[in-house]
RNA sequence: GGCCAAGUAGCUCAGUUGGUAGAGCAGAGGACUGAAAAUCCUUGUGUCGGGGGUUCAAUUCCCUCCUUGGCCA
């Protein structure tokens, strides 16, 4: 129960760019790995602050995956809008571009009502698209993709990635021979523009966020007790039928494992065990594991944030801290109103 | 109680014809531009169950004890 760090790089640059922010409208963002609870404080905010929630979750824009990526219960999500959740099928594909997109628009139409976006979640590709914007590329073609994964059948990525260094070295360079998908996506641009991705991404971004963006990560202090509850979390979706929920999502939909939705945290495994590749308690044991590394890697991405950003953290889950740094942020308590200031 | 097998990294197990040991998984750190809950990179010293013996040298061979399985009583 402590405040780990409230730190905030105050260089002369990101002092002129918040005096130019303070005509913009407020956005609040909560970011935290899984399972620290940041839907709770989100909802502790909403009882203070006239907000509506959006989602930053790549798993929740899924709908039918309701148990595995723990979404809000039907009673929370009347009871304060929810943005960002259920926006596809688990056949479908979406993207960070796509999210910075709809998220932009969600926000305008929030502060059209008067009201604050809380934009929650632990997809930290996404909400660093939102601050810094995307580069212009083509979106993905599932026609380049397939030819792509064919040729990559027949010769091995090995080659692919040679095949890149040709068109691209710059590029190249920085993807390593291993990762298959960066080397796809880079093959898929150049097939698709003509021009190579490193030149592509030298050019500017689309980057404008026009709101006055007050952020908070939750980065637990203790490892173990994060562990514990990504323990209890799992638990508890296996018992809610985590299991019965893929089987139905596979029967309705006919998906295979190669399926981007059956390669979520969870489903994944789910997917093995129904498959007869792994026995339930390696479903757990799986299921656990890769949530804490997930974990693992939103805790990375909040570091490297953190270096590089104002960026407030909080340690535990401190509803009454947040909403106090809030406080002096400039937002004021909804219940009493006038009082303040 | 008798016989057999096994005890080596957090877990599952290799291995050393005697020169103090290495894989997979887990864990940790990192990267990240339309799949990101994805994809990928880096990272392995541990009384080799305890004690004793043989030996220049034992985790390895011998004895003994302990623990855990299995079989027989």
């Amino acid at each position: 129960m402590k405040l780990t760090a409230s730190l905030s790089k105050k260089n002369s640059a990101s002092a002129q760019k918040d005096k130019g922010a303070l005509s913009h409208p407020p956005a609040i963002f909560l970011m935290g790995p899984t399972a620290s609870g940041k839907s709770n404080i989100a909802l502790e905010i909403a009882k203070h602050l006239s907000v509506e929630i959006i989602s930053v979750d790549s798993a929740q824009v899924y709908r039918h995956m309701d148990i595995g990526t723990a979404k809000p219960s039907a009673e929370t999500m009347a009871s304060i809008p929810h943005h960002l959740i259920n926006l596809i099928e688990p056949y479908e594909r979406y993207s960070a571009a796509q999210f910075r997109e709809d998220a932009l628009i969600v926000m305008k139409e929030i502060t059209g009502r008067g009201k604050i976006p809380l934009l929650v979640g632990g997809t930290m590709l996404y909400f660093r698209a939102l601050l810094e914007g995307m580069s212009e590329l083509p979106p993905a073609d599932s026609g380049v993709r397939m030819a792509i994964e064919n040729k990559a059948k027949n010769i091995g990525w090995l080659e692919m990635h040679k095949k890149l260094q040709q068109f691209d070295p710059i590029i190249a360079t920085r993807i390593k021979p291993t990762d298959s998908q960066r080397i796809q996506r880079a093959l898929e641009v150049y097939y698709l523009t003509d021009e190579p991705m490193s030149e592509l991404l030298k050019k500017p971004r689309h980057a404008y966020l026009p709101y006055h963006v007050s952020s908070i990560a939750l980065i637990p202090d203790d490892r173990i007790t994060l562990h514990k509850h990504i323990a209890f979390r799992f638990e508890k979706m296996v018992k809610l039928g985590l299991i019965n929920e893929v089987r139905a999502i596979r029967n309705k939909f006919g998906l295979d494992a190669e399926a981007t939705s059956m390669r979520c945290v969870g489903y994944r495994q789910a997917c093995m065990y129904l498959d007869n590749k792994i026995s339930l308690t390696e479903m757990h044991e799986m299921g656990l594991a890769a949530t804490r590394q997930l974990a693992k890697r939103q805790l990375t991405w909040l570091r490297s944030m953190q270096e590089s950003k104002e960026f407030n953290c909080f340690a535990e889950n401190l509803p009454k801290l947040i909403l106090e740094f809030l406080q002096e942020k400039g937002f004021e308590d909804k219940n009493h109103k006038s009082s303040s200031d």
